[in-house]
DNA sequence: CGGCCGCTGTACAGAATGCCCACCGGAGGA
DNA sequence: TCCTCCGGTGGGCATTCTGTACAGCGGCCG
């Protein structure tokens, strides 16, 4: 097995039950971890020895945590995070789809199997679903759109394209916030 | 510096200029880059070597590739996945802000402010924002969104709140589609 | 036709990983 | 009150990967 950090088996460091690591509620995060993830995030490929330097706590100490951290749930993995835009896909929209009742299932294989559906949630309010979109350009996103709508489940839709991201996604101050506790 | 690849610094193997790799457009992907980014996104930890083995490549292209696809921007990093909803945030919800002329840098700077946004976008259409917004529950959803709302220059918001996420948010399908070209 | 570029396969030194162990200190239970 | 459990510490070992370099080969473009 390579040196990577093992991917699905929190065994390491085995024997490490339910008992909170200290002093916090059983769920949520701890400062250190806090600091872990912040570190992680900011420069993702440093490693265990290094996260370990960086923290002034031991390696051990470290490993344990991100096992943990895994097991919990937490964090979910280490994925490359690819830019749409650099694939040539440079526009977003989101778009509200309103459902015949009992198509849901239906509606949502549909969407499933369209590639520039990036993310698909049923809501509360006017729409039934929300879906994130992108396209090669604005003219292509029409063609994504009737891929999108071009079926028998939906009855109505409405599309915002997306202008600008001043906040692109992020969530490291829910991370601080949490580790504040 | 760790074993860990170079975040920053795409001169290994340093003489590879514009050209393409292997028949592409300048742009855009190749079916090799698609298949890399794929298995490091099913399996984030591999590194390089074991990278090399299952694409059935030398490691130095595995490298080679790799520095290119963030050089050009494709792979942004490789941060971890943090769920919000193991954090102790399960609710999701999606806000659409009107914003009064010449208000806008003041909002994003509001919003931004606010550890429970996690992403903001300007739109087109009956709103000027969406903004996507976590909270521990539904009843701190109102809290939430008192403290979003609650800012001069938004006048009127609209919510909705996610229920079910049929299709988390994904990447792979279009890799292969754009690898596929 | 020559040159450039990318891929291959190999090699080497340095460094990190996975794993193990003994020890310590605080918290909770007996 | 004492004891046990658990997490953190610090050290060490064998294994394996990384960073880098080099020579050779084949295709594409000028």
């Amino acid at each position: 097995m390579p040196p990577a950090h093992s991917p699905i088996s929190p065994d390491s460091l085995e024997g490490q039950g339910s008992s909170t690591p200290s002093g916090g509620t059983n769920d949520a995060i701890d400062a250190l971890d806090g600091r872990l993830i912040r570190l992680l995030a900011e420069e993702p490929r440093i490693g265990v020895l290094e996260c370990s330097r960086r923290l002034q706590v031991a390696r051990g100490t470290v490993q344990a945590r991100l096992d943990r951290l895994q097991a919990k749930g937490v964090i979910g993995g280490f994925g490359p995070e690819v830019d749409p835009a650099a694939l040539g896909y440079p526009v977003t929209a989101f778009a509200t789809l309103e459902i015949s009742q009992g198509q849901g299932a239906d509606v949502r294989a549909h969407l499933a199997a369209v590639p520039e559906v990036l993310e698909l949630h049923t809501i509360t309010g006017r729409g039934d679903m929300m879906v994130r979109i992108v396209a090669r350009s604005n003219a292509d996103l029409q063609r994504v759109i009737d891929r999108v709508v071009g079926f028998d489940g939906i009855v109505r839709s409405s599309t915002a394209i997306a202008l600008e991201n001043p906040v692109p996604y992020r969530i490291l101050p829910l991370v601080d916030q949490a580790a504040a506790e």
